[in-house]
DNA sequence: TAAAAATACTCCATAGGTATTTTAT
DNA sequence: ATAAAATACCTATGGAGTATTTTTA
């Protein structure tokens, strides 16, 4: 025998709680004599007496009594470490760095948060904000595991799936004379002031809104820009103007706006995750699988 | 394989340091087609894949990076579990609890402890200061470990050695009459007043100095008893009378006090030690050896 | 004499070896 | 074409079984 192996910590253990080679021998299925061999050869590897055997009795030497416990910890650390390697596999152990973009906090990223911790308590996230375009920056450095973000991403090595369309919603203030209205037509905003996503910072925002409105035979009257939606939503509430908005916007409950629907139904714009395709992890399967569940779940209300 | 053996560890271990299966192999001086099955085992048995492999490449999956984190644990506490139980086979180790006499702690207890703690550092020693009567009744009872006492002990259970043998010399103050002497005899001494030890705390000590005056032919005039040698050496400094005392007394470097040999050399007194026959841990047997050998040395100067 | 551990021997499961195949670069 | 892991097959070490002996309370 070169090494200890565990086999030997189980039976030493055995027989160190029983106290006699036949019990613990039948309590691990084996015949007494390869239980007595077997410690032999433990002890001799060890070149320690562990067992004061008499005929009558059997005792712990003080080299035994530490050995025993020791042996204790580290056969119950060999079966945690088992256990949790399976849960790692499993995806519920782990740590992920997942990087969002600000309009997510309003409704779709707390909603996943809690499904995920409530299902995943012991995988580790880290939360990052960033832009769409630091996510995808991101990503590949392996500074982030996964990116809620706004397509396009365009990177091939990147993987992108899509989990929540949001419409486009009218937010005016609350005394603004369409206030009362449900659903409208765009036609209708062509005289309005308009506050609008700046076109370095949320290109998708501005070029959507330009084109719908463009579609209808109109360009907007701008008098405020910002990147926000909370900030262009505040804004509304001010009376400064009106702004067309995702509708996880809604979600901000701000009194002194109303928030209508559009007529024309536009192209809604979509909110996506996106990972390094070469090797997904078991935590980030977890969060795919829950995100992608929560969101399906959103576009039911 | 119905069990995770310590191999599949170090092997383990092996692959996942090169990540690459021909050089661990070499490594652990086995064939790689062997090592390739012991890790297909493994994974099998966890049912995990620790490690993600090309045929150009091997990668740890997150599962396999977190088994190899407890696994290089498991293997380093394993073997100090075999070291630390290997010393204290060696009586490098462990823990003594100690009885001794208020006197042993002038002299010979510092000395065997400092002697100790430099020869055996980590042997843990719990000290408890009790009379005879007590390290008797507390040794059997697993109280102490070893008893630092006078003889006799009397109980067939407990084994005793004297390490020490004191001889008696007479205290007296430096102003008195025979405080120039060196050497006296007891003769001399019938008409001073005595400090005696108590009967009831110290009977050896009480009864020898009584025979030891008796034979001589007097009964010494007893002005005041006291239980411990710096109790009555204290006394003898402050001019109450003269004390016969066991010659740790000299100890004390009390200057108000000369020690004077005697001239009749009478029996000495033993200091012993005394431990539960029945099994003799390593960590006592060390103790043994280091007082045996620190009070040789204490004869000599 | 009875109970329990150790010894003697036998057997076979499996760790490990060699030769070869597969596969991705 | 090459490097590296996996597969196929073989060997033999040693773990486990049965029968027996030893020991002492």
């Amino acid at each position: 025998m070169a090494v200890i192996e565990v086999r030997h910590l189980r039976y030493f253990r055995a027989v160190a709680e029983d106290l006699h080679f036949g019990r613990a021998a039948e309590r691990l299925r084996i015949a007494q004599p390869a239980l007595s061999r077997q410690i032999q050869n433990l002890e001799r590897e060890l070149g320690v007496v562990l067992l004061a055997r008499t005929q009558r009795s059997v005792a712990l030497t003080p080299a035994g009594a530490l050995f025993l416990e020791r042996t204790q910890r580290i056969l119950d650390e060999l079966i945690k470490c088992v256990a949790d390697a399976r849960r790692v596999q499993a995806g519920e152990y782990g740590h992920l760095t997942v990087g969002f973009i600000h309009s997510s906090t309003y409704g779709l990223l707390p909603a996943i948060l809690e499904r995920f911790r409530h299902l995943y308590p012991e995988v580790e996230l880290e939360l990052h904000e960033m832009t769409v375009a630091d996510q995808i920056g991101a990503l590949p450095r392996r500074q982030i595991d996964v990116g809620l973000l706004r397509p396009p991403v365009g990177d091939p090595e990147i993987k992108v799936q899509t989990i929540l369309e949001e419409r486009f919603l009218l937010a005016v203030p609350s005394k603004h004379a369409l206030a009362a209205e449900r659903v409208i037509s765009l036609q209708r905003l062509a005289r309005e002031s308009f506050i609008l996503f700046s076109r370095q910072q949320s290109p998708l925002f501005h070029s959507r809104i330009l084109s719908m409105c463009e579609r209808v035979g109109f360009v907007p009257h701008v008098v405020q820009h910002a990147t926000q939606i909370h900030t262009i939503v505040g804004l509304v509430g001010a009376g400064m103007g009106i702004a067309l908005v995702p509708e996880t916007a809604s979600n901000l409950r701000i009194s002194s706006v109303n928030f209508l629907e559009i007529a024309e139904s536009p192209q809604p714009v979509e909110i996506a995750l996106a990972w390094r395709m070469d090797k997904e992890t078991p935590a980030l399967r977890s969060f795919r699988q829950v995100a992608t569940l929560v969101a399906q779940k959103m576009k039911m209300t």
